[in-house]
DNA sequence: AATTCGGGGCA
DNA sequence: TGCCCAGAATT
C-alpha cells in the first residue's frame, strides 16, 4: 500500500524526540498512553516526566497511596485515569509479578486500557500487528480516503478500525502507528494543514475535492449544563480550615473541596446565607464574598460559576475535621480550588 | 447508542 | 464561542 510506505517514510524524516520513543517497556509505554488520552503531547510530557521520576518503576506506583497518585495528576483531567492507573499498577505488581501483559487481548483486560492504548502498547512494545486508532488517525484517514461516516458512531468506528488494519505494516506495525499519529498531529493538522507541502496529496480526496476542512465528520455533543458552586472557605480561629474528600459519581472523585453549597441560579449574600442557614447552625464572625463575579469553570459537560465565601470563625463546624490551613497544599484539589488558593491568600487574611 | 468524565490551546 | 486533544467507562 502506498499510504503505508509514504506514511513510515515521513515519519523516518519528521518524528519528534519524545522520552517514549526511547523505550520498549511497558510500564513506560502504558504510563506515557494513559496520561496522553485525549491529552496534548505538550500537557502531558511535564506529568510524564514527574511519574517516572516519582515512580521508576511500576511496584513503586503501586506501593504508593491513591492519594499521593492523585496529588501528582493534580491539574492534567480525567481523574478516574489516575486511579484506574494506580489499581492497575497494583494488580501487575502483585498478580502478575510486575509483568504487563504481552498481547491486545490480555492488555484489553486491564482497567483504563481501551481499544487505543490496547493497540499502542502492543505494537510498541511487543510488535503485535494493532492499528491504534485516535483522534489523529480518524482525520489522516477520513480526509485521505474521503470519509463521511461520523466518526463517534459504532459504525464509524468499526470502519475506521477496520481501514488502519487494512493498511498497517504488518513487518513494522510499531513504526507505522506512530508514523500515522505523527503525521496527524504535525502534517494533517485539525486547522490550517499544511496541504501544499503534503506527500500525500495525490492520492488525497479530501484534498482533491477540496473537503479538507469539512473532514473528519463528527457528530456535535450537546451544550454544556451550568451549575452554581459556593465553596465554603472557612478560616477557623486564624490558622485552620476546612476540606472534603468528594465520593460517589460525577466529576473529581476523590479530590478535595472547601465545603460545597450547590444552588440552582447564582447567590447574592442574602440568599447564600438562607441556604446556608438550612443546612447547619453556623456561628460566624465575619463573612465576605471573595469574588464578586462569578468564576467560570468550563468542563467538557458543565460550566461551573462559582462563587468562594470566606467564613471567619472561632466555631468549627459540626461533623467536620478541620486541617491546618498551612496542611492545604499536600490535598489533591480541582485546578479550580488550585487556582483560588493561590489567588487567595491565606495569610494576610489572619 | 448516549452520556460522562478536565483542562488547556487555538482560531 | 466552539472544536480539538495518542479515549475509556458507565448508563
Amino acid at each position: 500500500m502506498q499510504i503505508t510506505k509514504t506514511l513510515i517514510s515521513w515519519y523516518s524524516n519528521n518524528k519528534r524526540q519524545l522520552p517514549w520513543r526511547n523505550t520498549k517497556d511497558p510500564y513506560y509505554i502504558w504510563l506515557s498512553e494513559i496520561i496522553l488520552q485525549q491529552t496534548q503531547i505538550k500537557q502531558g510530557l511535564p506529568y510524564y516526566e514527574a511519574f517516572i521520576e516519582q515512580y521508576p518503576t511500576v511496584f513503586d506506583l503501586a506501593n504508593a497511596d491513591e492519594e499521593a497518585v492523585l496529588k501528582l495528576w493534580q491539574g492534567l483531567g480525567y481523574y478516574s485515569r489516575a486511579r484506574n492507573l494506580h489499581a492497575t499498577a497494583k494488580y501487575i505488581a502483585s498478580e502478575l509479578h510486575g509483568v504487563f501483559p504481552n498481547s491486545y487481548s490480555g492488555l484489553l483486560k486491564l482497567k483504563g486500557v481501551g481499544d487505543y492504548t490496547a493497540s499502542a502498547i502492543a505494537s510498541f512494545c511487543f510488535n503485535e500487528v494493532a492499528a491504534v486508532v485516535d483522534g489523529n488517525v480518524y482525520r489522516v484517514l477520513a480526509r485521505f480516503y474521503g470519509i463521511q461516516t461520523p466518526i463517534n458512531t459504532t459504525d464509524g468506528k468499526k470502519m475506521f478500525k477496520a481501514l488502519a488494519s487494512d493498511i498497517i505494516d504488518s513487518k513494522n506495525p510499531a513504526d507505522f502507528n506512530q508514523a500515522i499519529m505523527e503525521f496527524g498531529a504535525l502534517q494533517c493538522k485539525p486547522n490550517n494543514p499544511n496541504c501544499s507541502v503534503c506527500p500525500l496529496k495525490e492520492n488525497c480526496v479530501a484534498f482533491r475535492e477540496n473537503t479538507i476542512s469539512l473532514l473528519p465528520v463528527k457528530l456535535k455533543n450537546n451544550k454544556p449544563k451550568k451549575k452554581y458552586f459556593n465553596f465554603l472557605v472557612y478560616i477557623i480561629n486564624e490558622q485552620q480550615t476546612i476540606i472534603e474528600k468528594r465520593h460517589g459519581k460525577g466529576i473529581w472523585q476523590n479530590l478535595y473541596q472547601f465545603p460545597l453549597l450547590e444552588s440552582k441560579h447564582s447567590l447574592d449574600e442574602v440568599a447564600f446565607l438562607k441556604e446556608l442557614q438550612t443546612r447547619e447552625e453556623l456561628v460566624f464572625d465575619d463573612l465576605t464574598l471573595f469574588n464578586s463575579v462569578d468564576i467560570v469553570h468550563k468542563l467538557s459537560h458543565q460550566h461551573l460559576y462559582t462563587k468562594f465565601w470566606v467564613i471567619k470563625t472561632s466555631v468549627i463546624p459540626k461533623n467536620n475535621k478541620p486541617i491546618a490551613i498551612s496542611e492545604i497544599e499536600t490535598f489533591a484539589v480541582p485546578i479550580l480550588i488550585k487556582n483560588f488558593i493561590d489567588v487567595f491568600n491565606f495569610q494576610s487574611e489572619i
